[in-house]
Formats: structure tokens, sequence, C-alpha cells
DNA sequence: GTCTATACACTGATAGAC
DNA sequence: GTCTATCAGTGTATAGAC
């Protein structure tokens, strides 16, 4: 598996094996909770003794620590859309097939991030109180401003975020159950052309930002 | 705290204690996960000792499975709106309704069937595949019934529902993310009632079902 | 830096007195 | 039916050889 040439630099040969690490770690937290998943199965994966786990992260926690902050850096950089925009149309449709792109991309990062909140963020409600506080509170202006330019119907900027972020990250975290009523099969390209679309034209019509 | 006067007839005091136990058993099983939560904890929140858990509950997935039914059979009841319902604006509007209602009076049921799901649904694939299914399809029928009748704009029916999940279910899954970016303090009534007229505004008149 | 062996705590489940 | 005591198995974490 694991058998490419290693780079023999001390730093690189860190830096790998935490990568390495962080990503089965992702995997196995995103489909067996925390409580669920083992350091043993987490170094399966990685193709590593268990021990070394511990070296490179002292505790297990410190390890999930991690893999739920990298999932919010790549969330934050996707509101970048919405900054930029001239106008609602634009910018939420823009912030809707970012985050339904990385629904389909990262998947298992937005399930740890789900399971995490769910149990009430023991691990992450730091950022939940400053980073994510702030990043509303400056998109909701945004929001409220399209509203005063009549570009958009009168909306509660904070219930049509909650919307975004629901309907987006559906698709990554209910991937299993849709994968099911699609009798079975992961959504083709197309379906998730279409996904994009049925979410763009319900949002961005039913806020009056497109006709 | 369980001193309340307790039947006398067996079968009376099996059913309530099952009860209990059901009770607190979602309550674990939502804070913690399946892999998190202890039969210990569960035993200590129902206020019965550990061994009478096995006496009712022959295993852990055993009790775990029945937490799980409760939820998707209170779920199945809020689609009776579904059918009888002359349009889709009246139809998907009591949708949203009952569904928002469920997600503020059952939070810990949806979080542990969201929680089931995003773990490939280990132990619930049998329902997703038959009952879930089944119920899908006759909705997607009457959704593509008011399209061909020029009730609303041309959506597809899967998307149209997986939205309708997405955005109720996350007032209960997300609910500490929402009580955290609202100060921190549950939302009041009339934030929940705000909350249901914003989806019910965008949905309704993204689908082109009002005006 | 890496890995084997192991310490120590805790979990699900059960036996057996009441 | 109820509950105490306990077992066998597994989990995180670490000590110490290499």
């Amino acid at each position: 598996m694991h058998d490419a040439p290693r780079s023999n630099s001390k730093r690189e040969r860190r830096q790998e094996n935490e990568k390495l690490i962080l990503a089965a770690a992702e995997k196995v937290f995103s489909e067996a909770g925390f409580g669920g998943a083992t350091m043993q199965l987490i170094a399966d994966v990685a193709g590593l003794p268990k021990a070394n786990l511990h070296y490179y992260f002292p505790t297990k926690e410190s390890l999930y620590r991690q893999v739920v902050q990298r999932i919010f850096q790549i969330w934050l950089q996707a509101a970048d859309t919405f900054d930029k925009a001239e106008g609602p149309a634009e910018g939420i449709g823009a912030y809707i097939d970012a985050k339904m792109e990385i629904s389909r991309r990262h998947p298992a990062g937005s399930k740890v991030w789900a399971s995490e909140v769910m149990h009430r963020a023991p691990v992450i409600q730091d950022y939940l109180e400053t980073t994510l506080m702030e990043w509303t509170e400056g998109r909701a202006k945004i929001i409220d401003r399209w509203v005063a330019e009549e570009r958009m119907d009168a909306i509660d900027p904070n219930h049509l975020l909650y919307m975004l972020w629901a309907t987006t990250q559906h698709y990554a975290d209910f991937g299993h159950q849709i994968e099911t009523l699609n009798g079975g099969s992961p959504l083709t390209d197309d379906q998730w052309e279409a996904a994009k679309t049925s979410v763009k034209h319900i949002i961005l019509r039913g806020i009056g930002a497109i006709k």
C-alpha cells in the first residue's frame, strides 16, 4: 500500500505521517463516531503501528480536534464567494455551488463536524462562539444590505444561512440515505448537477433574487 | 425523582420501566453516540440498576434499535398532511410545520436518526430500503402530479424532499449551533415561528407554489 | 524515530442471592 | 422481578528495547 519512496528529511517524514494519520482518522471518525472509533483501527487504516499515533498525537482527542479544525477551515474558504459578489443571485449561488462541491469531495469531514455539533460541541465550542459567530454576523450584514437595496425579499439572514448550511451539507451527512434512495448507487455527475440546479432554483427564487 | 406511585400489575410495571429506559436511552445515545453511550449511564439516567436494562433489553444494540424505530414512526405520521392536501402550498406547508414541530419536541430522536444514517445505517438499513423507499416514491408521485397540473414549478421531487428533510431536521440536529449563534439561548416561541415562516416562504415561493 | 509488550481502566454482559 | 458482584474482553495510553 504505502510503499512509495519516502522522503528522508525528518521534517518531511513527520508531515507525511501526520497527513496519513489525519486522513485515516477523518475516515474512521466519520464512520464510527468519536466514541466508536479506536486508535487501533485508525492505525490500521493509516498503515502504522498504534503506538506511532500516540507519538504524533498525544491523545485521541487531540487527533480528533485537528480533524475537526481542518473541515472548518475548508468551509471558511468557501465563504469568499459571498463577500466578493455583487448581488444575492451571484453571491449565494456561488456559495451553494462551493458548499455542494465540498459535500461531494469531503463528505467524511462534514460528518465529523455534524457529529461534533450534535453532541453539543464538546471539543470545538470555542470555535462556534468566536470564529463562526463573527463569520455569521458578517454575512448577515451583507444579506441585510441586499434586502435594504431591494435586491431580494425581506428574509431573516440567520434562517437563510441555516437553510444554506442544512441543504448543502445534507448531501454529505445523509449521503448514505440519498444513495439508498437512488437505488444503491452514488449520485452521478449529472445527478450532482441536477441537485445543484434544484437547490439554487428553489432558494434563489424563494428569496426573490431571481425571477 | 421517580418515586411516583407505581402500578402493581406486572404488565404495567414492565411497560413503565421500558418507557423509562427508552427515554433515558434516547437522551444518552443522542448526546454521546452509540459508541460513546454506556449502559451504566443510561441506567443512571433511568434511575435503575444496570442489570435491569439487560433484563428488559438483552443487548445494547436491541435497545438502540428500538430508539431509532420510535423516531422513524413519528416522522411517518407527519406525512399524513402530505397526502390529504389539495395542493402543494397547503400540503408542503403543513408538512414543514409538522416536521419543524417534531424537531422542537423530539430533538434527541432526530439526532439519533441522523447519527445512524451518517454511519451508513448499520442497524436500520432495512428500513431505508423498504419503508422509506416506498414512502419517498409515493410522495414523489404526488409532487409530479402537482407539477403536471402546473400548480408548481418543474422541480425534481427527490431533491425537493431532501431539502425539506435537511432544513427541518437541521433545527434539531444542529440545535446547539443555532443556540450558540442565538447568544447561548434556545429559540423563543416567536423565533420558532419566525423560523417556520422563513422556511415556508423560501421553499413555497421557490417551487412556485405561492406568489 | 519506531515498534513490541504491557499496564490500567472501563465496558457489555451474566451468574446467582434475594 | 430486582440487584450485587464479577467475569471476560477491549480500549487508551505508555514504558522501554531497538
